[in-house]
DNA sequence: CGGATATCAGGCGTACTGAGATTG
DNA sequence: CCAATCTCAGTAAGCCTGATATCC
């Protein structure tokens, strides 16, 4: 990718080298979602219906800091294949709760072991103390956004 | 943002905090461009020809990593606004020589400020410290790639 | 003949906006 | 009437590929 090359000012800049480390690890994750037939968004959408339990649209996109319109998307896709559930709430007509099924579950844990293996790649270069100074600062600066 | 309602599970993964503040990054940047009516492969494009002098096209996009035809719409787009020339190479007559013009130089400098004040409003979390070690393990995530 | 360069055409995933319809 | 939700349409920039013509 030859950054090595790259003109001082830029190697210097943080917005630049968190682009391009961004994009080194969206690729990184990517190609190991590929093998479960999974993508970023629905790897996302999996885990924050794990964790936090059956949620409508909105909320979700609020949690994940999602597109509405992606989202939509993200929400028909993993419904077609079956790993959630999408029904109208009958409390409020208006939302569509999103629940995980059984086979959500079992690829989610499949997505799992798939997005750690792409962590130790993309992480390769720094040892266990820098990357948890590295999630760390990367916290620290969004905590405020 | 958000950032805090994210799933526990995301907000411990590095790949995920490197895309949210990449993105942060980005528009913080793109924000304070605007105002020099500039983007962001301008401003590199700008950089890398003052910091290494006249270059060809594919040159440029090696040297930031940049893809092909974005190049060539770059180089376009900076040309017609008179920011920089591109001459035929008389010893290459493959290549175009891409040159820096004095409005340029003078555009570059404004957009210097412009992007210096984007890194503070996006690092205003960190102390100095701080900033210095975030670039410090990006650079080391990056260099083998 | 490769190999490299510039150009053109297009696809694709992501981020974002506007608008409409339904419901609370 | 206003606000929230879901849906659909479309824009824009970024990343990527294939193909062509030109030249070393």
């Amino acid at each position: 990718m030859d950054e090595g090359d790259a003109p001082r000012r830029l190697r210097a800049l943080p917005s630049w080298l968190l682009a391009r480390a961004a994009l080194l690890g969206a690729r990184t994750v990517t190609a190991h979602l590929e093998e479960a037939g999974m993508r970023r968004a629905h790897y996302a959408l999996l885990v924050a219906l794990r964790e936090d339990g059956p949620a409508s649209q909105a909320a979700l996109g609020r949690r994940l800091a999602a597109d509405r319109s992606d989202m939509h998307r993200t929400v028909g896709d993993l419904e077609s294949r079956g790993l959630i559930a999408r029904e109208p709430d009958p409390e409020d007509r208006r939302r569509n709760v999103v629940t995980l099924t059984g086979a959500g579950v079992a690829a989610l844990a499949e997505a799992d072991a798939l997005v750690d293996a792409a962590q130790s790649e993309l992480l390769a270069p720094l040892s266990a103390d820098e990357r948890e100074e590295l999630v760390r600062l990367l916290s620290s600066a969004l905590e405020r956004a």
